[in-house]
DNA sequence: AATTATTTTTAGGCAAAACTAAAAAAATAA
DNA sequence: TTATTTTTTTAGTTTTGCCTAAAAATAATT
């Protein structure tokens, strides 16, 4: 069975909704992520439902099936493969690969999915630090935890962004921080949980809002 | 403004008629080249008419205008530098190519063709020898022959393909035949045509179809 | 030139994926 | 519990790109 390029868009909004809250997704939910009306989400659920792709029952919300699950991660994993091509290979700014990699994510062709995988050394994860699921849709996740969770005096190591809007990646490379950046925690005000940190010897402040999109490890 | 995958297919397939015959193209031989009916070109053609990008008289064929012409190239160019990028980094074979590009080449970025033309060291044509536009849209034409136009006695290069099916690329392979390939070629039988060659050292016989459809440069 | 054959266009439809507006169900508040 | 608000679904359209069948124009034959 083949998936038109919208349906495999809806997989991978409800897989990556569904990420969040363990029960079933809301129409209006896929809706506002799709940037379409809630009348076409239930006419598109319905659709993938007779493909077995999601489970569906009406006024319930939606869940993917396992097959659905798998095919979603397909397409995640050529999303993120394409991402490091885009950065390693073509050197585009960490901001500007989303959205090409949202085209090009859905080339059909497995065997370009293999060789590229090989060509780029089988990456284990994105430019933004988000893992690429193998070849069987498993996810090798990293122990990782927000910045903003961290206790003072910490050093800790960015391996990736909750957000990647080109907005907020534009003001982490403003403020030097990318992933393999390490970050000493040098104080926080109680008041916001606003943040003094110290990067590449540098003092910086940020907000509470920016340290709760940066993953880190503490190593 | 912007084009759709259909728009953008038809473009080429006009273009690419568009060579052989000076004249417009007809409504059927699109059709046959796109295996659709000659309504639906009919459709398409008044809708690319009311863009600009061809002229449609009824009844008298199309003609793509500088602005379809120009976009065709284009298309054409990206179609390429995907075939280069897939045989040279990925090393696929010269007859799984086409079909991957033909899908790559939709992704609109500028800036990725850019990047990617860069990358691939600004090649000069793809993995069947034809020529690559430049970002706009010319075309360095190499002087070539077909096999079959040369003499007895001659040694060529050869620099392309006219057919670049699968099979005939196969059967290319299976003669040792690729770009760059020096063929001696050591005479033929005037009956049907067929030429006795030497590649490698080693001599192989071709049929008249054959010979017309490798492209040659005489050094 | 008139007839036949071929090509091209028109007319009317279909499926996909979106939309608006109205109806129905569920959730929340009084 | 009833009333109100919000969410979700249904019903009916639209657009894109294709189709079939019939009509019209062009090309080929006799």
């Amino acid at each position: 069975m083949s998936y038109t390029l919208s349906e495999e868009n809806y997989l991978k909004a409800i897989y990556h909704l569904q990420q969040g809250s363990p029960k079933g997704v809301s129409t209006n939910e896929i809706a506002e992520r799709m940037h379409t009306k809630a009348s076409s989400v239930t006419d598109m659920v319905k659709k993938l439902a007779g493909k077995g792709m999601v489970d569906y029952v009406k006024y319930q919300g939606v869940t993917l099936t396992e097959a659905g699950q798998l095919h979603a991660l397909h397409v995640i994993r050529k999303h993120r493969l394409w991402e490091v091509f885009l950065a390693e290979k073509l050197d585009f700014p960490w901001d500007q690969v989303h959205d090409i990699a949202e085209q090009l994510e859905h080339v059909q062709s497995p065997e370009l999915v293999r060789r590229l995988d090989d060509f780029l050394g089988n990456p284990e994860s994105d430019p933004h630090g988000d893992p690429i699921p193998d070849a069987d849709g498993r996810i090798r996740r990293k122990s990782r935890q927000l910045l903003s969770k961290c206790q003072d005096g910490q050093e800790v190591l960015c391996v990736g962004v909750k957000e990647s809007s080109s907005e907020f990646l534009r003001f982490l490379d403003q403020k030097h921080i990318t992933i393999g950046t390490k970050i000493s925690i040098a104080g926080r005000e109680p008041f916001d949980g606003s943040m003094t940190i110290a990067v590449d010897g540098q003092t910086q402040y940020i907000s509470e809002k920016i340290a709760s999109n940066i993953y880190v490890q503490t190593e």
